[in-house]
DNA sequence: TCGAATGAGTCAAGCTGCTTTACTCACTGA
DNA sequence: TCAGTGAGTAAAGCAGCTTGACTCATTCGA
C-alpha cells in the first residue's frame, strides 16, 4: 500500500475537502490576480442566485442557506460596493428586489471564464468527466434527485 | 444538456464543495447519532495528527494550518473534556506533550469505522474507486507531489 | 560566564461572519 | 377595523479564529 502519489490511503471525506479546497483557493487566487480580491465565494454564490431578475433578500437568504439577517448584510456590503441595488418591489408591500448592477455582471463573466480555464487545465491530469459523474452520484445518494442543496460556506 | 440528474451543467468547483459537504454531514450526523455530538471535523482532524506520540501545541498547529493559539485553544478544549493531556516533554525545554486518552482512541476508531461504511455504502451507488483516483490527481496538480496540505475548517 | 537570541506556551484583545432576539411597517382578509 | 402575515432591519451575542504582547526555559556565541 501507499503504492502510488498523493490520496492513497487517505479518507475519502478528507479527500474531497482537500480537492475542494485547492480548487476553491486556486480560483479565488486567480480572481483576486484579475482584480477581485474583494469578493469572497459566497459572493459568487450570491450573484448567481440573483442573476436573472434579481430576488428579495429573503429570497436570496433561502438560495445561499443563512438566515434573513445574514443576507441582508451581505446585501449591505454588495450594495455600498456597487454590486448590487435594492430596487422597490414590482409586487408592492414591504419587498425589495435586489438586481445586481453591471459590475456584478462583469463579475459574473469574468468568473465564469476563470472557472473554466481552471477546469481546462485540469483536465491534462485528471478525467473531470469521470470526477463529475461520480460526484453527481454521491450528491443525488446523499440528497436526493430534488435539486441540489445550498453549498454553506462553513463546516 | 441537462440530461440526467444532478449535476450536469453545475460547476465542478460547486459539485465539489456539496459533495465534502454532504458526505461530511453524514459522517458528522452518524457520529453524533453515537453519542459524539460534543466533537467537530476539527477535534477528529487533531487526534488524527496527535495520535502515535503525540505532538505539541506548535507541532499541532502546523499540521491544522492555524496558529499556535488557536492550536492551544483546542487543546484547552479537549483536555477539559477528557479527550487529550499535557504532558511534560521527554526532550524538555518549555514544551508540553500533548497525547490522546483512551476516549479520544475509543472515538478515533469509531470515526474510522463509520466512515468506512459510509464509503461503502456510497460504493453502491458511485465508482468510489475511480472518484478517489481523479480527486487525488486534481490535488496533485493543484499542490504537488509533497505530502498534503492541511484541511482547513473554513473556506 | 554572561547575555542576547531562540522557541514554546499563554494571556488578552480584536475581528469576522454568522445567529438569535426583537422590533417596524406594508399589506391582507375575516 | 383590526388582528394576522411576512419582509425588512436593528442590536446584541457568539464561535472560532487572528494579532499582539508577554513569560520563561534553554541554547549558543563573544
Amino acid at each position: 500500500m501507499d503504492s502510488g502519489g498523493a490520496g492513497d490511503g487517505v479518507e475519502l471525506t478528507f479527500l474531497l475537502g482537500l480537492g475542494f479546497q485547492l480548487v476553491l483557493a486556486e480560483f479565488t487566487r486567480r480572481l483576486a490576480e484579475v482584480g477581485y480580491a474583494d469578493l469572497r465565494p459566497v459572493h459568487g454564490m450570491a450573484f448567481q442566485a440573483l442573476k436573472g431578475r434579481g430576488a428579495t433578500a429573503t429570497e436570496l437568504a433561502e438560495r445561499l442557506g443563512v438566515t434573513k439577517q445574514a443576507a441582508g448584510q451581505i446585501v449591505d456590503d454588495l450594495e455600498r460596493r456597487g454590486y448590487v441595488r435594492r430596487e422597490p418591489h414590482p409586487e408592492g408591500g414591504r419587498r425589495k428586489l435586489v438586481v445586481l448592477t453591471a459590475a456584478a455582471r462583469d463579475h459574473l463573466a469574468v468568473a465564469g471564464r476563470v472557472l473554466h480555464e481552471l477546469e481546462a487545465e485540469l483536465a491534462g491530469s485528471a478525467d473531470i468527466g469521470a470526477l463529475r459523474r461520480e460526484l453527481a452520484r454521491v450528491v443525488r445518494t446523499l440528497h436526493g434527485e430534488d435539486g441540489l442543496p445550498p453549498l454553506r460556506p462553513v463546516w
